[in-house]
DNA sequence: ATGGCGAACTTGGTTCGA
């Protein structure tokens, strides 16, 4: 079974990249992020002619999150409040960011977190708070399955390694302490990086910056992936990085990360 | 210290992303 992440940046401009990157990687499950697109308007067809199930839930101009699935999903939950009963998981849910749904006893937790924009943007507490949520909400579902896939767009760089130059890290979005402890705070209920099981080496990244021919120098960041619990985690046979779709004409500046499991 | 690039909407200049 192939599980896929990919923050496209806007399906509207990126579907044709998509429908030719399915051509030729048919993924069991395809998670997406920043679909900036309402859900009336989102071009379900291209996707549905490839024989994927769509599931969507967007918004107008930012965020928004869809998973394609070859095998209808059981119990779609939509946003935080889908299982968090809180004022607080109501109010993130203003913002389109997460999408969980099961497949083959997995349960599939598609997400977009919070860029934070800088550490000393209010931006930033949001993206902290919004991870508190989010460790909240995965608590409630691991009572409910041990088969957790949490996969997307994490905006947050674990390690240094992740980082094509990591010199000021502590100061920089997606890489300052508070940021990684508190991922790494949700890592702790039970979730291991399954693309760390399979390359311990650095450079390995799959999101560069359209400015500063950060593609060509390989300057990157590597913040989008799937953390597994245990169960999952044994069974994971290979998780890599296509860079492929990011050297096409006019590209997300995300590409895509694929997990294999057995 | 700033802007670079790309996308959406407010359709042309602004806001946002990472």
């Amino acid at each position: 079974m192939k599980i896929a992440t990919w923050n496209i940046n806007s399906i509207r401009t990126r579907k044709d990249h998509i429908v030719q990157w399915l051509q030729t990687n048919p993924v069991d499950i395809l998670c997406l992020q920043e679909t900036k697109v309402i859900d009336k308007d989102f071009p379900h067809s291209f996707f549905e002619d490839l024989g994927y199930q769509i599931y969507i839930y967007g918004q107008k101009a930012y965020n928004g999150v869809a998973i394609f699935s070859k095998i209808p999903l059981e119990s779609v939950h939509l946003g935080f409040s889908g299982f968090l009963n809180t004022e607080k998981a109501q109010e993130f849910d203003e913002q389109k960011r997460v999408l969980t749904g099961i497949v083959n006893g997995i349960a599939i937790v598609n997400l977009y977190v919070p860029n934070g924009s800088s550490i000393d943007s209010d931006k930033y507490q949001y993206k902290l708070n919004w991870l508190n949520c989010l460790k909240d909400y995965l608590k409630i579902l691991l009572t409910q399955t041990k088969n957790i896939c949490i996969c997307g767009d994490f905006n947050i760089a674990l390690e240094d390694i992740d980082i094509h130059n990591p010199k000021n890290r502590e100061t920089h979005i997606m890489a300052s302490d508070a940021e990684r402890q508190a991922l790494q705070s949700i890592l702790e209920l039970g979730f291991q990086d399954a693309f760390r099981k399979f390359t311990t080496e650095g450079g390995q990244f799959s999101w560069w910056d359209y400015r500063q021919a950060s593609f060509r120098r390989n300057s990157g960041w590597r913040i989008d992936t799937h953390y597994l619990t245990s169960s999952l985690y044994e069974v994971a046979s290979n998780s890599i990085i296509d860079k492929i779709p990011r050297t096409w004409e006019q590209p997300s500046d995300h590409t895509p990360v694929i997990l294999t499991l057995e």
